[in-house]
DNA sequence: TTGTATGCGTTATCAT
DNA sequence: ATGATAACGCATACAA
C-alpha cells in the first residue's frame, strides 16, 4: 500500500505538504496541490482509515444496533428496508455502516464497549429490547445515538407514528361504514400501547363503543397466534365484528385463513386490515388493506439526524421526529352502508 | 477513554508490561497479569481498534458487498437472511461486519479502494452484478474474498445449488405424476442458466419431452411478469401444462392470480411450484410447494471460509462449496396418476 | 509557501 | 520478569 511518505519521496516534498495537498489546503500553491494530487492518484494512493481515525478521533462510521437474538430483526422486511435506506443515506454522507453487537471476541463486550472499541461516531438503535440495561447504558453514554420507534429523554428518536397510524385505519374503516371494529394487537410492547391509544382515541371520536371482547392479544409476525385470536373472537358467541385489524400483514394472513375456516368470506362477511405494508401486501389477491409504514424515511431520517448531531454537537438538542405512513387502499375492506 | 498508559501509571509498571498482561503473555508473572487485568477492568479499559489495527495491519472486520442500486438486494428475504446468519457467524468468530460500497465520501472510491481504505480483512460478495469491473477488480486483488452464488476461478464460492434444486423439483413433480411441466424462469442470469440446465437434465432423465413453448422468461421477484408469462402460456392454444415452476415464491403468487383469472383452479387444474422458500410460503394457504434455499448455511459458510482463508493464508486454495436446500412439501401440487 | 517534529494508542523488538 | 523505545500512517502546531 502506498502511503503519504511514498508520495512525498516521489514528489520531493515533505509528508506535511502532501497531507496538506490531499486536503486541498489553502496554504499551498495551486500547482503544488495539482502536482501532488496527480502523482498520488497515479501511485494509487488510498488513505488509511485506521491511521486517520487514530489521529482525528473520528472514524466516519456509524454503528447500527439490531437485536442479535435467534431471530434477528433483520429478517423482518420492516427493519431490513430501514437498514437499506439507512445505509444508502449514510454512504451518501461519507459514513460507513458497521454492526454493533455484544459478542465481539470472546471477552463479551457490552454494546457500549463495542461501540467505543470501534470508535464509531454514533449509533442508530433499532429493533432491540429498549429496556435492556446495555441499550440504556449506550444511550446515556457520550456516544451520539438515535433510536427508532422508542423515545429516551436524552436521545433523538425517529418514530413511526403508531398512534396516528391506528387512527388513520379507524378513520378509513369508519368511512367505509364499519362500526363493529375488532383489534387483534401484538404482544404488549410500547408500540402496541401506542396503537391501542390510537384505537381507543379514534373510536371515541366517532362515538363508537369498543366491545371489550373485540380487543385481543396476538403476537407480531405470528399468523398462528392471529388465527387463534381470530377463532376465539368468532366463536365467542358474541356478534361478529364487521372488521378486524391485525398486528401486521403477516398476522393478517393467518387471520384470513382462520376466518375462512370459520365459514366466513373476506371481505363480504368480514373485512380485514393489516399493518406495515410489506411488499407481499401488494402482491396477494385480494390486495391487503393496510397501513404502509414509511420505512425508507425512517432509516434516512435516523441517519440525517445522527450525523447532524455528530457534526454539530453544540447546537444539538434531542428531537422526536414522527414519520407518517399512509393507508393502502386494498381489497380486503368492504363498503357497508 | 482510559488507555494502556493510564493503566501503566496506576499499576506502576510500563506500558509494555500492561500490553503483555492484557494479552496473557507467558513472559509475565501470573500475579502481575492478574493484578494488571483486574485494575484494567476496574478502570473500564477498552482497547482502541484503530490503534491496534494500525499496528497489526489487521482489523478483525470483514466487508460485505451488496449491490447498492435503487432496489438493494437487502430487500429480498433471501439476502437479508444470508446477511443475518453471516453477521452472527462473523461475530462469534470475533469479526465485525461493515458494508462496502462505492460512494464513500465524495471522491468516488471503487469497491477495492473502499475495502483497502477500511482495511477490512476480507470481503463477502453477494447479490451484485458479478460482471461489474469493480467487482472483478476486488476479487483479483490481494484482499481475500468469498462470493455467494457465483464462481470466479481464484475465489472461494458458496453456491446455492440451483441445478440440483431444479432437479429435485422436477423429481418431486414427476413423483406426483406430472409430465407436462412448464418452467417460467427469471431473466437470463447465471443462476437462471443453472436452473435451466437442471430442468433439462432432469426432464431428460425421466424421458420427458420438453415442449419449447413451456419454457418462458419472467423476471425474479416480479409477480406481474410471472402473471403475463402465465397467461401467455395458458392462452397459447397449446395444451395446458399440469404443473408450472416459477422463478421464486413471489413470482408464483402473481402466477396463481393469473391462473385463477384464466378460470383454472390450483392445484386441481394446474399445480404450481415456487423457489426460495421464503417465510410467506409457509404462511399462505395453500402452503406453497417450493424449493427452500438454505440461506442460513450460505451466510455461515461464507464467513467460515473467508475467515479460514484470512487466518490461514498459506494453506488456502479456492473452493467451491455447494449448499443444498430441500423441497417444501406444500399444497400447491396435486397428485395425478 | 513549505518543512520539522510530535503524538494519536498500540504492539513488538530488544535491552536490562 | 520487566522496561525503554520504535514503529504503524496520518494530521497539525509551529518553525522556517
Amino acid at each position: 500500500m502506498v502511503k503519504i511518505k511514498d508520495i512525498a519521496l516521489k514528489c520531493g516534498v515533505s509528508t506535511a505538504t502532501v497531507s496538506k495537498a490531499l486536503h486541498n489546503s489553502s496554504e499551498l500553491k495551486e500547482e503544488t496541490i495539482a502536482y501532488i494530487c496527480k502523482t498520488a492518484k497515479e501511485m494509487g494512493y488510498i488513505p488509511n482509515a485506521s491511521a486517520r481515525s487514530l489521529k482525528l478521533k473520528k472514524t466516519y462510521s456509524i454503528g447500527i444496533l439490531f437485536v442479535d437474538q435467534t431471530s434477528s430483526g433483520l429478517r423482518h422486511e420492516y427493519f431490513s428496508s430501514i437498514l437499506d435506506s439507512l445505509k444508502v443515506a449514510a454512504e451518501s454522507k461519507g459514513y460507513d455502516v458497521t454492526f454493533i453487537s455484544k459478542n465481539i471476541t470472546n471477552n463479551n463486550m457490552t454494546y457500549l464497549e463495542h461501540a467505543r472499541y470501534r470508535n464509531v461516531d454514533g449509533v442508530v438503535i433499532a429493533s432491540v429490547d429498549f429496556h435492556d440495561e446495555q441499550v440504556i447504558e449506550l444511550v446515556n453514554s457520550e456516544i451520539p445515538t438515535v433510536t427508532i420507534d422508542y423515545i429516551y429523554n436524552n436521545s433523538t428518536a425517529i418514530m413511526s407514528d403508531n398512534t396516528s397510524g391506528m387512527e388513520k385505519l379507524i378513520h378509513y374503516a369508519v368511512s367505509r361504514g364499519h362500526k363493529k371494529i375488532a383489534f387483534i394487537h401484538g404482544e404488549m410492547t410500547d408500540v402496541t400501547n401506542k396503537r391501542l391509544a390510537g384505537f381507543y382515541k379514534a373510536m371515541k371520536e366517532y362515538n363508537l363503543k369498543v366491545n371489550p371482547n373485540y380487543v385481543l392479544e396476538g403476537r407480531y409476525h405470528d399468523p398462528k397466534a392471529a388465527g387463534q385470536a381470530t377463532k376465539k373472537l368468532l366463536n365467542s358467541g358474541e356478534e361478529i365484528p364487521s372488521c378486524i385489524i391485525y398486528p401486521d400483514d403477516v398476522s393478517l394472513i393467518g387471520g384470513e385463513t382462520a376466518i375462512q375456516q370459520c365459514g366466513y368470506k373476506i371481505p363480504d362477511d368480514i373485512s380485514v386490515i393489516g399493518y406495515d405494508g410489506v411488499n407481499i401486501s401488494r402482491i396477494l389477491r385480494p390486495i391487503i388493506t393496510t397501513y404502509v409504514q414509511n420505512s425508507d424515511a425512517l432509516g434516512k431520517l435516523a441517519v440525517i439526524n445522527l450525523i447532524d448531531r455528530i457534526e454539530n454537537p453544540n447546537t444539538f438538542t434531542p428531537k422526536i421526529v414522527y414519520v407518517e405512513g399512509s393507508v393502502q387502499d386494498g381489497e380486503t375492506v368492504k363498503d357497508i352502508f
